[in-house]
RNA sequence: GGACCGGUAGCUCAGUCGGUAGAGCAUCGGACUGAAAAUCCGAGUGUCGGUGGUUCAAUUCCACCCUGGUCCA
């Protein structure tokens, strides 16, 4: 049993989130500069190597030396999803606390910090085989056959989920399949109780017109900076247009241009809006957390005074920062 | 200068035989437990080009004007 008045510590962790495209690397390699610490990817497109310039991938020099982790740890065609980062990760902030340096996360996907900061519950991991077979129903049979057959092995579940939502009926009957428990009783059971780490989360925003022309110049940069060129090299090296992250946004309005089915601009400009709706989505997500604490881009001198106040105070850090 | 066709939501358009209007996309809000840059759900945001006229009532009919396009001079 623990002592009550002196509860073993959780290890700290500072976590970045915010829209693409606010400037959350930038803050994350200044913070770790200042503080000493390592940065942990946590963006669900940037784990994937030969993906640099469509997924905003910090380069070498913008790095300045700090080490990030968890970027560049899975080719293309291989599985990758929440559980994996939460594993990954969790292996990265022990031995990063370890030696004793600070942590800090830093990524837009939501459900990846959600994994990582309470848990996911136990159970059957992605079938690839089963979800193809799952998905070739869909479209023989529609997506109204998968919902009824979830009506009848998990009402419960069925009734939470949207009748068309494919994702969420799959992954419901693929649990139910696999394992003969419903989804519905496994997270009610878990519930999102684990709580691994101490965590401050910063949120970065800031006015929605400028973010939105800070996101249009940005994917006009990368086009300029030799995304198509990224997207035919991917593609040259057998990496195929079906696989999850050559579907991200980006990447498939190039695949499109590159088939001849659209123009470059076209291209350019459907990638922009879908990156506009993208951090509409990251907005709704983040703000539902009331963990976050925001700032705007005047605000950032507020930031390194919470860290270094949130990591005084833990015994295994900053043991040898300056007053 | 004349004829014809258009002008309705941010965009592309539908519609009202006279009772102040609706689709797609965009936009906005929301959901989210091994696909999450994914997958879904919800909401119409409007001087119906302008000014007059007819009418109980005009976005709708009439006149003129403005404006875009095509054709004829």
């Amino acid at each position: 049993m623990s002592d009550l008045n002196n509860p073993p510590q959780r290890p700290r962790i500072v976590i970045i989130v915010g829209p693409t495209g606010v400037g959350k690397s930038a803050v994350a390699i200044e913070l770790a500069g200042q503080f000493g610490g390592e940065i942990v990817n946590a963006d669900a497109m940037q784990v994937y190597r030969r993906m640099d310039i469509g997924t905003a991938k910090p380069t070498i020099g913008e790095r300045r030396g700090i080490p990030h982790h968890l970027l560049d740890v899975v080719d293309p065609d291989e599985e990758f999803n929440a559980a994996r980062f939460a594993a990954l990760a969790g292996e990265k902030i022990a031995e990063i606390r370890g030696s004793g340096r600070p942590v800090f996360i830093v990524g837009g996907t939501g459900l990846y910090i959600k994994a990582l900061t309470q848990g996911l519950f136990e159970g059957p991991p992605a079938d690839a085989e089963l979800r193809r077979r799952y998905r070739e129903r869909i479209d023989t049979e529609g997506v109204e056959a998968l919902y009824r057959e979830l009506q009848e092995k998990d009402p419960a579940a069925a009734a939470r989920i949207q009748p068309r939502d494919q994702v969420r009926i799959i992954r419901a009957l693929e649990i139910v399949t696999l394992s003969g428990e419903t989804i519905t009783l496994k997270q009610a059971e878990h519930g999102f109780r684990d709580e691994p780490y101490e965590a401050l989360k910063i949120g970065l925003t800031m006015d929605r017109t400028m973010l939105y022309e800070r996101i249009d110049a940005r994917c006009k940069r990368m086009v300029d900076d030799g995304l198509v060129d990224e997207v035919r090299g991917l593609l040259a090296a057998g990496y195929d247009a079906s696989l999850k992250p050559m579907g991200a946004i980006g990447y498939r309005q190039t695949v499109a241009y590159l088939r001849g089915d659209c123009d470059l601009a076209a291209a350019l400009a459907d990638m922009q809006q879908e990156t506009r709706r993208y951090a509409k989505r990251q907005w709704t997500w983040f703000r539902g957390d009331k963990e976050v604490r925001w700032f705007t881009p005047d605000q950032l001198d507020a930031i390194p005074p919470l860290v270094e106040a949130f990591y005084r105070s833990d015994s295994e850090c900053l043991s040898s920062e300056k007053p």
